[in-house]
DNA sequence: TAGAATAGAGAACAAGTGGAGAACAAATCA
DNA sequence: TGATTTGTTCTCCACTTGTTCTCTATTCTA
């Protein structure tokens, strides 16, 4: 769905007047904003707007006019499990945690939660939550997720070198891998940990 | 449940009046306050913020226009370093953290941040944040902030006998330590864990 | 250049909203 | 105890506000 002109205008000018006013404004005042004097034609290009998902719709009710609370202050998408060997498991459909601000990056991040314990000796038990940050590149020595084979995913402590990728688990029982440089990709590196002693 | 303008403007009068005085105010004081001169009008709008969930319902108490505490938004206090043999080190005042609600507990909860290797084995590594319940009973098991001789603080799994309490490092160079039970006092117990992968 | 897409004006409508005020019960005060 | 304050519930009303029309002007596009 694209946005005329007019449309990101009356957007923008949503936007800007959220930072000022604590109320959403009516039709009326939008108007008045916009050197409008039909509601009948601002009303047309709500309807845009809404359509695009960038307001909420308002079934008649009066509120005012709302944005679509932008999903970041939800927090970060939950994505599902990952087990050393398998793709991720992923959950019928993200849902969002909320993250210490300590633990993001600049980059978009995820979380994912880990299974198994390839990565006991590093502190990352099964069942521990890992925040993820999107990246493809990766320094050495860093925990990544990757993915092998456009198939299995893992977390592991990586180690390039030319020609070949060398995937470290951090469990004095299980061995390192290697690859070739095409089989791994990057799916992101290690930036967070939670972990939950619910009982 | 969405508010109507008129309802966002009185929550918004009702937090600022919080802030000015102690007692919450009566519905004819808030009538005076926003211009209303029906006390029925007011109720309609306090009803709709109880719906909400911003205001505590109050069956008929007086003065009982009370606000939801949004702990929630703001987060749970961090309040310093714990240190095996140390009493907290103190931040100078306590900051909010915000973290996922899987790790907090019915109670009060708070956040510390932890010194030293004396739990490695249990994957609590230095550096980590660790998310307390507020209790002063723990269960067998149960890694606790135990507080010593009224000084001493250290995060230990706890095992209680009759008359004494054995504090466990979850580390092999590291030896269980014996203790009077009138010696210790239970501070919390470990309901999550926060690790940054940080630069 | 014709037709489509975009923008706006203005009328008319229905429903939601905000408020007044009466009446009542419980808590509080004198 | 009786009087008053205070929260609650109720009905009623004005009017704001979102919505849907139709009609017109302008800009873009094939």
């Amino acid at each position: 769905m694209k946005l005329t002109r007019r449309q990101q205008e009356i957007y923008r000018i949503l936007r800007e007047n959220l930072e000022h006013c604590q109320l959403p404004p009516t039709y009326d005042e939008l108007c008045g904003l916009l050197g409008l004097s039909s509601r009948g034609s601002l009303h047309k290009h709500i309807r845009a707007l809404v359509a695009a998902g960038l307001v909420e719709p308002m079934d008649g009710q009066k509120r005012g006019i709302r944005l679509v609370e932008s999903s970041m202050e939800e927090g970060i998408p939950y994505l599902g499990r990952i087990a050393a060997g398998r793709p991720i498991e992923a959950v019928s459909q993200a849902q969002p945690m909320q993250v210490p601000e300590l633990l993001l990056g600049k980059r978009p991040c995820y979380v994912l939660q880990v299974s198994g314990d390839s990565m006991i000796d590093e502190g990352i038990h099964d069942g521990d939550y890992v925040v993820i940050e999107q990246r493809e590149q990766a320094r050495d020595g860093e925990i990544v997720v990757a993915l092998i084979d456009d198939e299995e995913a893992t977390l592991k402590r990586i180690e390039q070198c030319p020609g070949k990728v060398i995937l470290h688990p951090a469990n004095s029982s299980m061995r390192a891998m290697d690859y070739t440089t095409e089989r791994v990709r990057i799916q992101g590196v290690l930036r967070g940990l939670i972990r939950s002693y619910g009982q």
